[in-house]
DNA sequence: CATGAATGAGTCTTCATTCAT
DNA sequence: AATGAATGAAGACTCATTCAT
């Protein structure tokens, strides 16, 4: 009755589902490559059972999407609990590069699935993207350092570039450059 | 054993370096997937010889993109010819747009490409495109509409948005409003 | 801890092992194919349900062709009650053709099976169907359209090129010809 | 320049074919199974080449069978020249028996294959074995032994019942049996 | 130089079977 | 007894790469 249970099978099933979509990011970090024997064994799962998990790449992707998508969202209201708007939208600029620095494979595998994923699937994050810009905005705007009115998924839009920075370059100079030539047309 | 002329085999040479290149084009347009089978097939010649051509797939993306970005640099001239550098600016950038809809794989494929090239090979493109934008933006600073300052590599960097448009919506209304966000930061 | 009743679990029980037959004999009756995850999903109850009642595919197999080999052996006598022997004959006959015709995958999965099977499994749907042909040559006989002594097997292994008629052809017509053909030999 | 060459690859593409052909056969004269993997292996070549030489299973089954097929078509002109017709039609009929005997597997794989073949693919195997048929009903009807009209379609199906032997048995003198009873409805 | 057959590693996917709950 | 998650062996299929002709 340890904890460290004696039965090695039947481990709990929400575990699995985590250690999955941990090995699927590890592996979509880097080559955007997603082998379904390879999750299997670096999640020390049977195949199967990534089968039963996720039954589509697309299902495993967007998952994987998912998740790293909700802890940008959810950084949102901290930025601008601390921060006044707009340094709030610059910082938040920034994570989101920072995050494609070292995510590099999700944005190709994730344009790969959503082009034959079912709308619904993929719908939620890109609103969940669009909500946490549209928040930021409406603050800017509020503190009136933004002029009213901007579409926010152009403004998502521009940002796209962030997802094909140099990681061996100064990208960090590259998104503030990027993020000054954007403000000047947010500007009021 | 010549068959008679200088180099009958040359001519037999390019004519296969352009079928080549011209199947693995579509290949790439649509599905970011290359297999040298299949492309060998569509362009009716053995895999040996593509291998001959472009031993690495690399090299093959490569070739391609360079191809491509040609006719998009070469826009430019005729662009600033017949306009006004304002709306030669414009014009260009919705080339580049619905470019990007019809070669959907062809900037994955890129990007999974220099991840692991040699810098040398990826370079030219890059400087390529860069050049074109410059031209571009030198025009309309000439010309007022633009101030003068700006970064090119982060003017071409607020574009690469134009890869993730939604081929299936309004993408042209996108494209315009993306410019017209732009344009905010650039003017004068 | 009885719910009350002597056995409710028996009803259960029953009531499981229809529809695990119900859904076998439609995977039977179109692909041959037998998937037991498959079979337990369409009747509605868990794998390990299916393995309890029917530990092997045989078993399996065999439970299904059993039951369907009673309709076609129950049918025998009501035809002798309705019509004259040689018309109960042939009507049979057209019986076993269009059921053939339905049941497609039934009989090759049946001599995949039998292949393996003890014989003690098998042999009670073989003597059933024996039991059936003799009913009939026997009536034939006594009525004399038929001659005597003729040898059951035999007569019934002609009738084994119903299981190979062309579902998209004329096989009523077939099965009328090949009856007609096989009447010349068993008339008196 | 030894015939037994040093370079182990590239063997003849004829001979592969054959080994592969003469793997399937042996697969298919047991278990009606079919796998390329274990086809490629009892062949020594690459699953690729079995691929390569037989792009499906049908046309790999139709392939195995069509050769098969010849041996027994083949044979007619023989028996009819060396054995008067009735002997003739009989002894093909027993040769059809023993066949089926040891090719057990193929006649399954042949029905599965068929389901889903073009007509085209494997009407030439059906049509040759008609072919053998109506050779021997006319030489019989010459000799004036059969009646003629007969439909060979429906003689060709009496005989389908051969596939069904039980090879434990005594399935000679079932054949035996079987073509007595048919040739009462040949005869004249 | 070109060709394309051969190879086989590697991925995908299905399913029988087990067994904790 | 019933359930269904987990497992992994097994077979299908693709494709990069080599190399004899």
């Amino acid at each position: 009755m340890t904890t460290g249970s004696v039965s090695p099978r039947r481990a709990d099933t929400r575990r699995n589902n985590e250690r999955i979509l941990a090995a699927a990011l590890e592996s979509l970090a880097n080559s955007d490559e997603l082998s379904y024997n390879a999750i299997a064994k670096k999640a020390g799962v049977g195949v199967g059972t990534v089968y039963r998990h996720f039954p589509t790449s697309e299902a495993l992707v967007l998952a994987v999407y998912r998740r790293e998508v909700r802890h940008l969202v959810e950084a949102v209201p901290d930025l601008l609990a601390e921060h006044p708007p707009e340094q709030a939208f610059r910082t938040w600029t920034s994570h989101l590069a920072s995050y494609m620095m070292t995510k590099r494979g999700l944005a190709d595998a994730l344009s790969a699935a959503t082009a034959t994923a079912h709308e619904d699937l993929a719908a939620g994050t890109y609103d969940a993207m669009l909500g946490a810009v549209t928040t930021l905005l409406d603050a800017c705007v509020e503190a009136g350092t933004v002029r009213p009115g901007l579409d926010p998924p152009t403004v998502l839009l521009s940002l796209a570039g962030l997802m094909h920075l140099d990681p061996t370059g100064d990208w960090q100079r590259q998104t503030a450059n990027l993020t000054d030539l954007l403000w000047n047309g947010l500007r009021s």
